[in-house]
RNA sequence: CGAGGAGUAGCGCAGUUUGGUAGCGCGCUUGGUUCGGGACCAAGAGGUCGUGGGUUCAAAUCCCGUCUCCUCGACCA
């Protein structure tokens, strides 16, 4: 088999997807680890990878509405402990700064590891009257949250991510944005990462250190494994009452605003990662692909062949396709291999007998298929109609893979064996704390998201009538 | 943070048991021949053996500390 030497360099998917993830993710030049633990370094093409995610979002929370700002890094340790939940569930992972100036400091500065506080602290000043409300803002930024275990993507000391964060006049307002922004996520995760998610309510165990409602988008892994891919939250007044974020309403009186806040993280870097991936290596969804084509020239050497490839990225560029000609002096075979791994959605090989042809040889990542009918003339509209094909292949696929591994269990012993078979669960919970924790300890199993069809009638633990249907799975 | 494993050239590893001249494959550089699924020949460059201390005439090798990475558990975007 031809790919033997290339396949060994990264481990198998099937049997050992941790240790493929962390070799793929430093394989394919998306990361590299920092010499501080649990940080990364997020080289050139995972990078661009993140600045085509952030392009798409962004453009949405514009479309909505939403304005950008920035806010400081530093936040006061007195701001932290304003609200009790918050700083509960904060505290243990924060890192401080307790020296600055060469001098200790009166009061340690935290590092952000969410803005909500110092977020809070300026709606206070800015929100005096209902005509200043809705107020909406996202910030693009970096976080610190001291993790115990950390992985590439999916839990480092420090992060990417947008923060979106808004203050209303009325809770239903505020609510309804919560679930709007979840919307949005999942349109987003769908069209922009071909990947499809599971939304809904978080449990009370589960929910955002201060909120009132936490709604998450869960993605499945390649291992059937939950991945938390973005959560938005509902703080009812919870904030604006530490934060004195206060307006006077159309009827004169002083009120306090609802907030609430969502985020996605580079984390949806390794959610698309582990979604699409193959035993070859990366499958990147087109939209965000650095390279959406590549173009290997077959003996390139020879008069006019890299003249055509050239000529081939051109064009393809002026229609606003990312392509890319690799003229470097590895061999084709080397180059077929290394763009596969890489995750490239369409190469294009041209040699000598293709140009005189007028024809190009297309391969396609998410089905390895290879075509050598396709005429030179019209390659711009053949590499569109690809890239979208492939774009609804990877999503249908992914569903289909992810509808195919849903299960409904009535028993602990059966939701034992779901997870442990790779799939979520569907269970019935009365709602009790003690139940969700008892699935826990017997499947190594968490609540990830309450499902909207809520139709099963008994609680999956103690029996009693269910008050709602749960998708429990294993998480990252 | 608990349990296990690993750090030697850019990458993958051998050497450590039994202390005694720093090795192999790939990659890299230069020149040439090649080019339709990780090509070939020739010549070359590249290492404070993670790091700090200790034992010794002598440490990659033995002892103690420490940092980082990987896997599995408890917490999280």
């Amino acid at each position: 088999m031809a790919n033997e030497k290339f396949v060994s360099q990264i481990a198998d998917i099937e049997t050992d997807f941790p240790q493929w993830y962390t070799d793929v993710v430093v394989k394919t030049k998306l990361v590299d680890y920092g010499p501080v633990k649990g940080t990364m370094v997020i080289r050139p093409y995972g990078y661009a990878i993140w600045e085509n995610i952030q392009k798409e979002m962004d453009a949405r929370f514009k479309a909505a509405g939403v304005e950008n700002a920035y806010f400081p890094l530093l936040i006061p340790m007195s701001f932290m402990t304003k609200e009790a939940e918050h700083v509960e569930g904060f505290a243990p992972e924060v890192a401080v700064v307790t020296h600055a100036g060469g001098a200790k400091l009166e009061e340690p500065l935290v590092i952000r590891p969410t803005s909500e506080t110092i977020i809070g602290h300026m709606m206070g000043k800015w929100v005096e009257s209902w005509r200043d409300l809705p107020l909406r803002m996202n910030q693009w930024c970096n976080v610190m949250r001291w993790e115990k275990t950390t992985r590439p993507f999916l839990r480092t000391s420090e992060f990417l991510w947008q923060e979106g964060h808004s203050v209303y006049a009325t809770g239903e307002e505020a609510e309804q944005e919560t679930l709007n922004m979840l919307h949005l996520y999942e349109e987003f995760a769908k069209n922009v990462l071909c990947m499809p998610v599971l939304i809904g309510r978080k449990t009370e165990k589960e929910k955002f250190a201060g909120a009132v409602a936490t709604f998450g988008m869960e993605a499945m892994m390649h291992d059937g494994k939950s991945l938390q891919a973005g959560t938005t939250h509902y703080m009812g007044q919870n904030f604006a009452k530490a934060f004195g974020v206060q307006f006077t309403g159309v009827d004169g009186t002083l009120k306090y605003g609802y907030t609430m806040s969502y985020g996605v993280s580079t984390r949806l870097i390794g959610a698309l990662i582990m979604t699409h991936g193959d035993a070859r290596g990366l499958i990147l969804p087109p939209p965000v692909a650095p390279i959406e084509v590549v173009i290997v020239p077959i003996a390139q050497k020879k008069e006019g062949v890299l003249e055509a490839c050239n000529a081939l990225a051109d064009r393809l560029k002026k229609t606003g396709v990312r392509a890319k000609v690799d003229d470097s002096d590895n061999s084709p075979g080397w180059k077929f291999n290394e763009w596969e791994m890489k995750g490239v959605p369409v190469r294009i090989e041209l040699g000598p007998r293709d140009i005189e042809a007028g024809k190009m040889t297309v391969f396609r990542r998410d089905t390895l298929e290879k075509q050598d009918s396709f005429t030179l003339e019209n390659a711009e509209e053949t590499v569109k109609a690809l890239l979208s094909d492939i774009c609804e292949n990877m999503y249908e696929r992914a569903k289909t893979r992810m509808q195919s591994r849903i299960v409904n269990a009535s028993s602990l012993e059966e939701l034992l064996s779901g997870v442990d078979g790779g799939n979520f669960v569907r269970a019935g919970w009365c709602g009790e704390r003690a139940c969700e924790d008892k699935v826990k300890e017997f499947a190594q199993a968490t609540a990830r998201v309450l499902d909207e069809k809520n139709d099963l009638p008994t609680c999956v633990c103690c029996g009693k009538k269910a008050k709602h249907t749960v998708f429990f799975a294993r998480a990252y």
